[in-house]
DNA sequence: GGTTTAATTTAGCCATGGCTAAAAAAATGT
DNA sequence: ACATTTTTTTAGCCATGGCTAAATTAAACC
């Protein structure tokens, strides 16, 4: 049976394999740190789910996942982004409370479930922190953003997508008006790992530091 | 910590308590019973429960459910039938599939969800199947419905609370055209636990039988 | 290339919540 | 009143998914 534990764990090394910077190795120690959890718990989780062929793993150098690991992965990651997006837009929950939400009833949904708020959000292809949702066969594609931090000096972009890992940042930037769609311009790029000046929505301008600026990918305006 | 088995082993308690026919002791075979459970099985949780005050044991003769594990009995049911309306009026749920739906997400969703729902649905006091909504204080009150087959030849009622253990007979109330508000008159009553001869909302005669009656509670029309 | 350090795995423990089989207590029948 | 049946409890087992401590393997340093 796909216990709430296995589909945690299979969600976590889809987006270590995925999320991450390419070629990676999702290693035990990375796997047990995100998944909050001694190295020891996750080397047996591994073991387990090697045996059910959900992933390959190759011992003290990472794992794999199956086709059919990556299968349970996406739909626990469709589950999970939609029902962000559901609290989001049908109960107006604020965007720094629907991850921690959506990962308790990620599990407990109902593909009848599944179907009907789909539905009720009319089909949505993009979560509420910009991600795409996979679709019901398994099927993710999104583009490629660039990060907020990697502009240059004089660029302008428009936020497309935010890390959804830290509420507290997510919080902050609602603060800063730095939301989905938000028009940001790079004044100013403080060498050596600084803090960047941005102007925001051609409104105001403020100094955003790297880790945000890190967490946010924009799409380049021409 | 409360698990989600020991949510579910209170609510059972508490409505094998309140929900039957007055005066019955609650025993460990009635429980198991209803939980689906092994006898063995329950006795142990009892143990467990009465180690934690949750409830009163005494052995071989049955359990009383403390005034700590009557609140946490009614904070699941108030889940549970906050969601089963929820998934009802907001999602469209037809009223056979909620039950097993809300079973599952009763145990996954924060105080925060439950008053987003509770203030999207209009703080309402009735569920689904026409059960009294618990308060967040813990309060219950509702009036004590006579059921159909408890009716006399000749009695005009209208359907106010059903049963919903029972998802086929819910759909079969459904095809028959009774459901809440539901206008019915017992036209004639077979002796000995015959059928019922019932109108139907002044519009059509139909053949009840006993069972489907003994799960209809209403509310005697003058 | 050998040694130190870090990562990974193994071994063995724990709590939870199921189970079956056997023992004990209560209820029932004659 | 005693024997039988039913209910409840006890005893002991299992799987899941955590944990720590120790052993092993790989990586990094000199």
């Amino acid at each position: 049976m796909i216990s709430q534990a296995i589909e945690d764990y299979l969600k976590t090394i889809y987006k270590l394999q995925h999320g991450g910077t390419e070629n990676e190795r999702v290693t035990t120690s990375v796997i047990a740190d995100r998944m909050g959890v001694a190295a020891a718990s996750a080397t047996n989780m591994i073991k387990k789910l090697a045996e059910m062929h959900l992933l390959v793993h190759t011992p003290y150098q990472g794992v794999g996942l199956t086709g059919a690991g990556k299968k349970i992965a996406l739909e626990t990651i469709r589950h999970h982004r939609l029902i962000e997006l559901y609290l989001a837009q049908a109960l107006g929950y604020p965007w720094d409370q629907i991850d921690a939400e959506a990962d308790r009833l990620e599990h407990a949904i109902s593909e009848e479930f599944e179907d009907r708020i789909d539905k009720a959000l009319g089909y949505p292809t993009i979560g509420a922190h910009g991600e795409p949702i996979p679709t019901k066969q398994g099927k993710i594609e999104g583009p490629d953003y660039p990060r907020l931090s990697d502009l240059e000096t004089g660029q302008l972009a428009i936020i497309r997508r935010v890390s959804d890992s830290n509420p507290e940042m997510l919080r902050y930037m609602d603060q800063m008006g730095l939301q989905l769609g938000t028009r940001v311009e790079v004044r100013k790029k403080v060498p050596f790992s600084g803090p960047l000046q941005l102007k925001i929505d051609a409104d105001k301008e403020e100094v955003l530091g790297l880790e945000v600026a890190y967490n946010i990918f924009v799409d380049l305006a021409p």
